[in-house]
DNA sequence: CTATTCACATACGTTGCGTATGCCAATTGA
DNA sequence: TCAATTGGCATACGCAACGTATGTGAATAG
């Protein structure tokens, strides 16, 4: 008995989803051929039918893992940082930060919530979330936040003004001056989360 | 002459793409077949590949008439409003309340991003961006919003946040509850925006 | 040592897109 | 008025990709 039954299991399903999320990644989930990117790994489509059903069960497994590193990389972030509203600052960047790479902008905001829906309910895939949603509501409790918002909610929205961010400096042809504006304006907007002696519009 | 030609065409050129609006906005991009949308508006794919090229092609004319639409119904409410900061905080709340209906959203959030990329790259679709872009400037220049952000990465930002607040809305189980919250989230997040005798978070 | 399971491959049918081609009505010009 | 031509749209074909049904061989169980 060379390698255990399970071992080679578990390879070949790691093969399968890091060759989906490259060809996702690079040539888009649409336009990645079934027949060539598991032929890339070395099988067929018969493989993957077995475990993941169809090319939308594999999607997810790849969201999945790519959510689950994406968590990973925030929680880094997380631990330094002096106070805890720059901490929370600093997560929404990072957030962008990561957004900015090809493979993570294309797999999960862009074909992602096309195939699978609102990302809010994918199953496995709201670390990141749930993470600045728990910052959002201990900044509430201490009063650095508005208490009269929901953090979920709020987590939700700062996240889709992150996506655009990250979008917009992706696209730009001058990453760094955008990079600039970009960040400048999301803390803007952030800033309108603070608890502060109220001014009026007008 | 019973009809002109000129008519004629440009009748099957609507015919088309409302067929294909409305399979699209409900069978989704991926899934709607040319020969069916294409059938139940009485013609073929000859005439769609002949009037626009290919499903993208069709995708695009939809999207553009999509857009001048939606501008339209922004710039209506925006007539009212006592004051410019209102107005700018209605537009985006009307434009909240349209990404609320299932053709808006699948169409120019989801299917249409994956499809066409970057909606901010489109040429013929931004219509309601260039209007929150114009009223925000003009908003700087009175004052009320600080100066030191660029309006269209604003508005862009601002852009993302109301289509999640819009998916939040649309797929939550109470959405007469989850609309309250939501809208109220996203006020704060504008009051970032304006300029004001400035607390210092902690 | 036999039987059974199961991971994965092979083979097939179906669907849907894009292109090449053909046809017919409407315009153009004399 | 009548050819000639344009072009709007349909028909026909080939190809690629997905999903399913079936087959096979190796590992485990009894």
């Amino acid at each position: 008995m060379h390698k255990p039954r399970k071992e080679m299991i578990a390879e070949t399903r790691a093969k399968l989803i890091a060759a989906a999320r490259h060809a996702f990644g690079t040539t888009g989930y649409a336009e990645a051929s079934m027949d060539d990117f598991t032929a890339s790994a070395g099988l067929t489509r018969g493989a993957l039918y077995h475990h993941f059903g169809d090319k939308k069960g594999l999607l997810q497994a790849v969201i999945a893992e790519i959510d689950g590193e994406m968590a990973a990389r925030v929680n880094e972030v997380a631990a330094r940082a002096p106070t805890r509203w720059l901490h929370f600052v600093d997560e929404c960047t990072t957030y962008i930060e990561m957004a900015l790479e090809p493979e993570i902008q294309r797999i999960m905001f862009r074909d992602g919530p096309a195939v699978l829906g609102d990302p809010a309910q994918w199953p496995n895939a709201n670390a990141c979330i749930a993470s600045m949603t728990s910052h959002l509501t201990t900044l509430q409790e201490e009063g650095v936040v508005v208490s009269s918002l929901d953090p979920e909610t709020a987590s939700r929205l700062i996240n889709g003004a992150s996506s655009q961010a990250a979008q917009r400096i992706a696209n730009s042809n001058d990453p760094e001056a955008t990079s600039k504006k970009v960040v400048t304006a999301f803390k803007q907007l952030l800033e309108g989360l603070l608890r502060r002696p109220g001014p009026q519009p007008n």
